[in-house]
DNA sequence: GCCGTTTTCGGCCCGACTGTTTTCAGTCG
């Protein structure tokens, strides 16, 4: 055996994206560098245990991983490195993967600079340009000089994904300002925005109008603009003061529709929709859908798009092609429709809420009220516990006076079921933050891990095991422990630790937090096929994070969910029975 | 490199914009 450890799933993912870069600037064939990117994206969306697929020998199983990237796979599991892979970086000079990041700049230039120049590096790039050495290169002039520059000084501002928070914000502003323009029919946010996302790259903005020259004014109006990279007659790019990239596109309204369901996307999903356009002789692009005789279909609707495809309409949520189209095609021959994804509307309560009492910046009556002011006929307060001394943990003694506050404010929402409950810390030994008489006072217990985040995998799912068998425990919170664009979650075996959920009825807690969602949503069909249930809880430290639902919700439709399948959709009955029924088989 | 109801070869989505070009390659989504 070798001393070097294996790789994990994400490692592999990242490997296999770095490697088709290389590929791609060493000037391999562009379909060898796509099956990279395709294999690396296959793998990331499969969800199972990767050592034993590599054991069983079936890692060709995965559609979009064959015989070459299987063979890389293994020895990346098994021996945590390999001969291929190095032959592959020895290709090209790492450090030109960074160039690849400006904006512009892509493999073909990028080995021009490197061959004709030997820069290897963004520093020797940006002197290059200040020396005026790349306008002298063929296929390069003054003006790439300047705007290789500029992406540079971009680059190093910005790191090139947003929360989806802060991307619906800048969304509104510019689909507000369009909307408005004289003439336009519709108007409508696309891209990974409109898929929900977890991160978002840049924000799509379709236009459909006949008057194309007003629009695009108004666009390039809106308060917060950095910079504007491009700017035609139908398509527009600007980057705005937080540093997203927003793009305008402007279509005739006869074919917003087909440019609707385009600029949505995934890429995936729509090369697949195209390809099953093909098969019957028909074209399909952003302008709409034409049958063997050149003739055009009538797309009013997306749903028109896919019911002349034979197919039930798809939620955009979906489109990722992890299955969503055979079962469109399914559902349309028997003449069903999807049914309808969760909505914000069937949220009924939450549990996972913070207020003064630890370190939320709220008083628990400021946030039932606000609580009641959603509609929600249920709250749940679970502050930090005792070993949180950062966060203000609450003492035994101060749980008991929580309980009294409580018991007062439920006297003024008597349309409310009001409950106790406590985030419990995690100890490093599994062990939770009370004695087991404390904990058994209250109504509900979140566990969550909130240190020693590097334990080894095996003795960190061990550690959490140990909680969700704890018979007090009956909510995981913030499972992987994840922080969207700062840092990966803690090494755990989340299959099995899913299944332990499943087993002893502990609710998974599907974080709401703009930073978190987590669980990632990847994860929504296996959550299903174990019977994992799941809760959308927002985490919310003040009044204005319970609306952070809204994220969670995004999530759970990305799932797949529909609201029979979230606990706290339940009434409160129903919802006070389940929360009951941990531990019980 | 992946895939296969045209299955071991020969395909692999396609259109807009930019900049450098005299008609198009590269980038991007």
């Amino acid at each position: 055996m070798s001393e070097t450890s294996s790789l994990s799933k994400d490692e592999i993912c990242k490997t296999l994206v770095e490697l088709g870069h290389i590929l791609e600037i060493s000037g391999s064939s562009p379909f060898k560098v796509r099956a990279f990117a395709n294999g690396a994206r296959a793998l990331e969306n499969w969800q199972g245990d990767l050592v034993s697929l590599v054991q069983d020998g079936k890692v060709t199983s995965i559609q979009g991983i064959g015989k070459g990237l299987a063979g890389l796979i293994e020895e990346w599991v098994l021996e945590g490195e390999s001969e291929a892979e190095e032959e592959i970086r020895s290709l090209v000079p790492e450090s030109l993967l960074d160039l690849l990041k400006i904006a512009g700049l892509g493999p073909k230039k990028v080995r021009v600079i490197y061959e004709e120049l030997e820069i290897e590096s963004v520093d020797e790039l940006e002197e290059a340009c200040q020396e005026n050495r790349i306008q002298a290169l063929a296929g390069f002039g003054q003006t790439s000089e300047n705007s290789i520059l500029k992406g540079i000084n971009n680059l190093r501002r910005f790191a090139g994904r947003h929360l989806v928070s802060q991307a619906r914000a800048v969304a509104q502003r510019f689909l507000d300002a369009v909307k408005s323009v004289p003439g336009v029919e519709r108007a409508e946010v696309a891209g990974s925005l409109r898929r929900n996302r977890e991160t978002i790259g840049d924000i799509d903005v379709l236009v459909g109008t006949l008057d194309p020259i007003p629009v695009r004014e108004a666009f390039m109006s809106v308060e917060g603009i950095r910079e504007v990279m491009a700017e035609g007659e139908t398509k527009s790019r600007i980057l705005s003061e937080e540093g997203v990239g927003v793009d305008l596109r402007v279509v005739e309204p006869v074919a917003f529709a087909p440019a609707l369901h385009y600029f949505t996307g995934s890429k995936e999903h729509n090369t697949r929709l195209r390809q099953r356009a093909r098969e019957r002789g028909w074209k399909l692009n952003e302008y709409g859908l034409w049958d063997e005789e050149g003739a055009a279909l009538p797309t009013p609707e997306e749903q028109d798009i896919f019911r002349h495809l034979d197919m039930a309409w798809i939620p955009p949520e979906l489109r990722e092609d992890l299955g969503e189209l055979e079962k469109a095609a399914d559902l349309h021959s028997r003449s069903a429709e999807w049914e309808p994804l969760i909505s914000e509307q069937d949220v009924k309560g939450v549990l996972h809420c913070h207020s003064t009492w630890s370190d939320g910046k709220a008083t628990l009556r400021e946030m039932v009220q606000a609580a009641s002011d959603l509609g929600w006929v249920y709250y749940g307060t679970a502050d930090h516990s005792r070993t949180a001394s950062y966060a203000g943990g609450l003492s035994i003694e101060q749980l008991a006076e929580q309980r009294a506050e409580l018991e007062e404010i439920r006297g003024d929402f008597p349309h409310m079921t009001l409950l106790q409950g406590i985030e419990s810390d995690i100890l490093a030994d599994g062990s939770l933050d009370y004695p087991d008489e404390v904990l058994a006072e209250l109504d509900y217990v979140v566990v969550s891990v909130h240190s020693s985040f590097s334990l080894p995998r095996a003795e960190q799912t061990a550690r959490i095991e140990n909680a969700l068998r704890h018979p007090a425990t009956t909510v995981w919170g913030h499972p992987t422990g994840r922080l969207l664009l700062q840092r990966d979650g803690y090494e755990i075996d989340l299959d099995y630790l899913l299944s332990v959920a499943a087993e002893e009825k502990v609710i998974v807690e599907l974080n709401a937090h703009p930073r978190r969602l987590d669980l990632d949503w990847r994860w929504g069909r296996r959550v299903l096929e174990l019977g994992v249930d799941i809760g959308i809880h927002p985490d919310a430290h003040s009044t204005q994070g319970l609306r952070d639902v809204e994220y969670g919700v995004a999530v759970a439709r990305k799932m797949g969910f529909n609201s029979s399948q979230v606990t706290n959709c339940m009434n409160p009955e129903e919802y006070l029975k389940r929360l009951n029924l941990c531990h019980k088989s």
